[in-house]
DNA sequence: GAACAGAATTGAAAGGTTTCAATCTCGAAC
DNA sequence: GTTCGAGATTGAAACCTTTCAATTCTGTTC
């Protein structure tokens, strides 16, 4: 297979100027109707595939949006994905994925192939926010939001959820419901979500006028739900007057595999251990014991990240935002006796 | 932000000529160690981002391989996606990943950038893998393999898992725990797997002397947790002796609304309902009843896919093969009381 | 039949990188 | 002091498309 013929192979066999087979793809309005048909037929003939590689290069911008996911098998990022396909398919821009895998040195690689692609933008859900590689990425011109977190300087646009509030509202939700000693589940504890979760946690839990010691963290080094089993375990082997009652999870992940474990241990979900969850993924409520979780509007998250992306790309006058949303405690059976 | 300084902005700026910058990039080892030190800095001073398209352009190949997605909200494609990447990263490849969300029409226009973009594989778990489409990519010079589905004829590489035989295990699995009235439930009806799965059910159904009438269809019109959901009410809303008191189903997500709707309603999983799943997504063993799955090696399937690709891509004595694995039965709580 | 307008087509330049043959620079060997 | 060779550097061509000013063609009007 001689691979891909060029538009001048394509004027050649359609007996027309190169010029002319570049208007059949571009402004296929100015060209006579039979000519069209001709060069058509011609390309197809050759089986021609437009080199994007020199279209872009000539013309200087792709029509592609990237998203550099934290973790692809986490469904609430493909569900962030999803709504920034949704935001970029309406923009008629296309969208790729890539996957960090919660390691900072891939996160690097995909950032700096995307930056030679000259992809319009950049949306990241970083390993670390204030990572200086994001700097410079946005420094040398490409547009970068990042999503699901923030950092302490406001030097890009983002979008994410209010963590504080979310446990907050987790710990609340726990002490009205009779909750005096509770777990707090997650790791690792430098990551930006699992801190903010646990501060707001202990905020509502002083608020309340209960005992810091009452409210103990158990960390895991990664949210999965192989660490949320493992933590189970843990709790399991407590004896039952010092085990806590409630245990709210960093995030879903955790929340499922510690309720596998609290069942199969044969602790009863909610009467012995009530358990709160955090992203309401999809599995969540379709757990057998659906489950209590802090929702964030996953969606909307991305949509919102993909407009802003878009702004900052086409708008000069674009000013950076830092979009907060308010998280929602849906309470299910896990919770609620 | 004078958007990206060239090469030859570097070479003006260090006092070298463009080849050397170029020499620096590409064969650093045949470059003084001071030149290269002086054209280093000066690529940082001026941000210099090598310009992936004209790279491209000259050297014909791109670094790039691509997977189009099913449904990236199944964590059983975001698994396949792994074992790509793992296979992609050791060929020092970087994978990006498309979703064409079960729309044939989405799946085509990411088919025809990635063509146009000289990836140097596709990958592609196809809406219909017996689209044209597919063939006239590939025609053109573009390595495509099929994943996770087959065709009838033999013109492309493909990975895939053998569902009829997975069919079969789950049906045997049924039978041999006493099962006599069993529902199938998956859809939409065309789907290859689908097919795959209830034939494989029926021939085992029928090989142990059961009649035919007593192994019924429910079809659903996607494969989600939802559908599940909603086939569970279906079932529930059957009198006791004519429910059937297993059913198998065409993937875990499907099993796990169903799981869900039945608890719900009361009935016990697996004393009056026994489910078998399909894939054995993570969510299936962390369900609060551990669904009974057949599994299927999703990360081999990946990384098989891409080794198929890389080879086609870039030995010239490649022939096609159809990889097919075996599926294997995962028993767990929700047939096994 | 000449002039003209408008539509269709053409040709050349430009875009940033890589490659490779050619040139240059040094120091070593005689 | 000359020659040689290795190592370092250079310059120009090539990759394929798009753009745009210039040219040709067609048909109308007076």
């Amino acid at each position: 297979m001689a691979r891909s013929a060029s538009v001048k192979d394509v004027a050649a066999a359609a007996g027309v100027s190169l010029g002319t087979v570049s208007n059949v793809l571009n402004r296929p309005d100015r060209v006579s109707p039979d000519t069209r048909e001709r060069v058509l037929r011609a390309m197809a003939d050759l089986g021609f595939v437009r080199n994007e590689s020199a279209r872009q290069l000539r013309a200087g911008s792709s029509r592609t949006l990237a998203y550099v996911m934290l973790d692809a098998s986490n469904p609430f990022f493909t569900d962030v994905a999803q709504g920034i396909d949704t935001a970029a398919e309406a923009a008629d821009l296309s969208l790729v994925l890539c996957n960090s895998r919660n390691s900072g040195d891939r996160e690097q690689a995909h950032l700096a192939l995307l930056e030679q692609q000259r992809v319009q933008g950049i949306l990241v859900t970083p390993v670390d926010p204030d990572s200086a590689s994001l700097d410079e990425v946005a420094r040398r011109g490409t547009p970068v939001v990042v999503v699901d977190r923030t950092r302490a300087d406001q030097s890009f646009c983002s979008v994410a959820v209010d963590d504080v509030l979310g446990g907050r509202l987790a710990i609340e939700h726990l002490v009205e419901r009779g909750h005096t000693r509770v777990a707090y589940i997650g790791g690792p504890p430098g990551l930006g979500q699992v801190e903010d979760r646990w501060r707001g946690a202990q905020e509502a839990w002083s608020a309340l006028g209960r005992p810091g010691a009452d409210l103990v963290q158990l960390p895991t080094t990664v949210l999965s739900v192989a660490e949320g089993r493992e933590a189970g375990q843990r709790l399991a082997g407590l004896p039952a007057r010092r085990r806590p009652t409630a245990a709210f999870c960093a995030n879903d992940l955790v929340a499922l595999g510690l309720l596998q474990q609290a069942i199969g241990s044969g602790i009863r979900v909610p009467e012995e251990l009530a358990i709160v969850g955090y992203d309401d993924i999809e599995f969540a409520a379709a757990a057998a014991v659906p489950l209590t979780s802090v929702r964030q509007p996953r969606q909307l998250l991305g949509r919102t990240a993909a407009e802003l992306v878009l702004d900052e790309a086409t708008n000069a006058e674009h000013t950076h935002r830092q979009v907060l949303f308010t998280p929602e405690l849906v309470a299910r059976a896990s919770t609620t006796s």
